[in-house]
DNA sequence: GTCTATACTCTGATAGAC
DNA sequence: GTCTATCAGAGTATAGAC
């Protein structure tokens, strides 16, 4: 894969790299074919070749990019701020982030569901560690009673399934609800409704 | 596919459909292949196809197998029942699944996953159907203020992607978790938890 | 009913012209 | 940098012996 050094460069990878999330998103990394993600880049298969050395590559770089975005709502979560507000706001990003990237979503879940073959070093390290963090934090506020006591870890798990439950079960959600239905824009005032209950001791 | 008549009929018919549910909940539709599917199974590849006529043909019969097993929790919440009581026996059936059928769990949501695209009329008919009944009970079950007022819908998403989670992203799960935990356990008193404080008003 | 051998298609990747 | 042509391997499915 040639470094992105020129203009052109840079925009083909990048729309290479777009097609392909839109590719293995929707079928996974076996279901997805060079030629499909060819045929949405707008390119030859050579030339995605050109670009990255495999099919593997390309899948490889799409999930590190990933692995950031993925993290970043729980980084983003303040020690030191209130406690309450400070989940919900948590609650939120994860929810912006079913909306706005469902791709990226379901491309994680297609990982996860399949046992991370390519990414359980990143769960078992980078992941956990940051769970491990954020935990700690919790459970320092349910100790000063400023949340109800929980399990946090299982607290994050449940944040985690409501809200990207939204993006990987996107076409369920849609059927069971029919027309005329905003689901994420629902699925805010459910998920506030019910983290204000659990919280409260 | 030959109708099982004969008992060894019967027994290899079963033992491929075992057997594909291994590999298919494991890789997908498209990552799986015959060739696994009847190493696992202990048969000849040739063999699979005089007992079903295609891949498609196979995974076809799991997930119409698999639609009952997965509606049956709904189906079995009562409508004459104490309202608390059944959303909690009907979580707790739910988390069943997740412990006892993981492999039918992640065979769904990969299926789900890629936008259903063998499973979409189930999904708008008798799933949908069965939803809109049950939410139509719930909602008369607040009405009557017998539990807190939720959007029905969203309160069965809520307990679909809280249960199925424990299944489908049990590698993550247990990463973030560590040696010497059962996530099903634990999560059977966190859910416990959850629904008693969101159910009360 | 089950196996070996094989036909045929799809797919990831490369060669080489321009 | 991009394309056409093509190879090699994998994968679904079938033919035909036993």
């Amino acid at each position: 894969m040639p470094r992105p050094r020129t203009r052109i460069q840079q925009k083909n990878s990048e729309t290479i790299l777009d097609a392909a999330l839109e590719v293995f998103s929707a079928h996974g990394f076996r279901g997805a074919t060079l030629d499909q993600i060819a045929e949405v880049a707008g390119l030859s298969k050579p030339n995605l070749l050109y670009y990255f050395p495999s099919k593997e590559a390309i899948h490889q770089a799409l999930l590190t990019e990933l692995l950031d975005t993925w993290l970043d709502p729980l980084r983003a979560m303040d020690p030191e701020g209130e406690p309450r507000a400070e989940i919900l706001a948590y609650v939120r990003r994860k929810l912006d982030l079913s909306r706005d990237y469902p791709r990226e979503s379901r491309l994680f879940a297609n990982e996860i569901l399949q046992g991370a073959p390519r990414m359980r070093a990143a769960i078992e390290g980078e992941l956990k560690a940051l769970v491990d963090e954020k935990a700690a934090v919790m459970t320092r506020w349910m100790e000063e009673g400023r949340i109800a006591r929980l399990d946090p870890r299982h607290l994050i798990f449940s944040i985690w399934a409501l809200t990207q439950h939204y993006a990987d079960f996107d076409v369920q959600v849609r059927a069971v609800l029919g027309e005329g239905h905003d689901p994420i824009a629902e699925a805010e005032g459910f998920l506030e409704t019910l983290y204000a209950r659990l919280l409260t001791a």
